[in-house]
DNA sequence: GCGACAG
DNA sequence: ATCTTGTCGC
């Protein structure tokens, strides 16, 4: 990708920045949560929605997309690879609930990564759950959290799953506080995973090598 | 200028 | 992300 193409993107993430909604513009109840992951395979991409019911733990449906790759991994410009097919399968799927989204919210160098772009652009409310970070500095912990700033602007929240070592980063996607964020992730974590979205990334990387067959003799 | 850099 | 089985460690 050339650079000019590349700041064009730059550029229209600042701009998108203000549409993102940080606070709950529906209640969340934490039942049901979705998660979303996307799986390659040189030209192909399956991206898989699965939604969960938080208290009885189990899978309550899935849904999946087969679609090309539309352009390479680029830090800072990650949604040009995967934002489609995500766009894609949430727009069948129709999510009743919260999306989790493997990758940031606005803790992003122009405030507008991955999970904002899928939020703004469906209208609906959606979480940033990286497993690295991207930016930023990790404050004081207290208790199984610690905020995510960049010159004292918060822009996430390192939250440690029990018996894990290494914290997982959460921020706001789009219609939901920080604090809902935090509440709706830490629901969805069992067995040191955010399952929803470890059940997606099985699920994708499942109907990419075996095809859709895979899926009714699972879980 | 040099390195870092969501998946 | 992906190439890939067993294996070292808590």
């Amino acid at each position: 990708m050339d650079e000019k193409r590349l700041r064009e993107v730059y550029e229209e993430q600042r701009r998108r920045a203000h549409e993102v909604i940080q606070a709950d513009i529906r209640p969340i109840e934490v039942t049901r949560v979705t998660g979303v992951d996307v799986a390659y395979a040189d030209p192909l991409a399956v991206a898989c929605a699965v939604e969960m019911d938080i208290h009885s733990r189990r899978v309550l449906r899935v849904g999946h997309h087969v679609d090309h790759v539309e352009a390479e991994y680029i830090p800072g410009a990650f949604q040009l690879r995967e934002g489609p097919p995500i766009i894609r399968v949430l727009r069948q799927f129709r999510p009743d609930g919260p999306v989790l989204i493997d990758a940031n919210g606005i803790l992003h160098p122009r405030r507008f990564g991955l999970a904002c772009l899928v939020g703004v652009e469906l209208g609906i409310q959606t979480i940033g759950v990286a497993k690295s970070l991207l930016l930023g500095t990790i404050r004081e912990r207290a208790g199984d959290v610690a905020m995510v700033t960049e010159d004292d602007e918060v822009l996430g929240a390192a939250l440690w799953p029990e018996g894990r070592g290494r914290p997982i980063y959460v921020s706001v996607g789009h219609g939901v506080s920080l604090e809902t964020a935090i509440r709706v992730v830490r629901s969805s974590i069992w067995d040191g995973a955010v399952q929803p979205i470890r059940e997606a990334h099985i699920l994708s990387g499942d109907v990419l090598k075996h095809g859709l067959a895979s899926q009714s003799e699972t879980r």
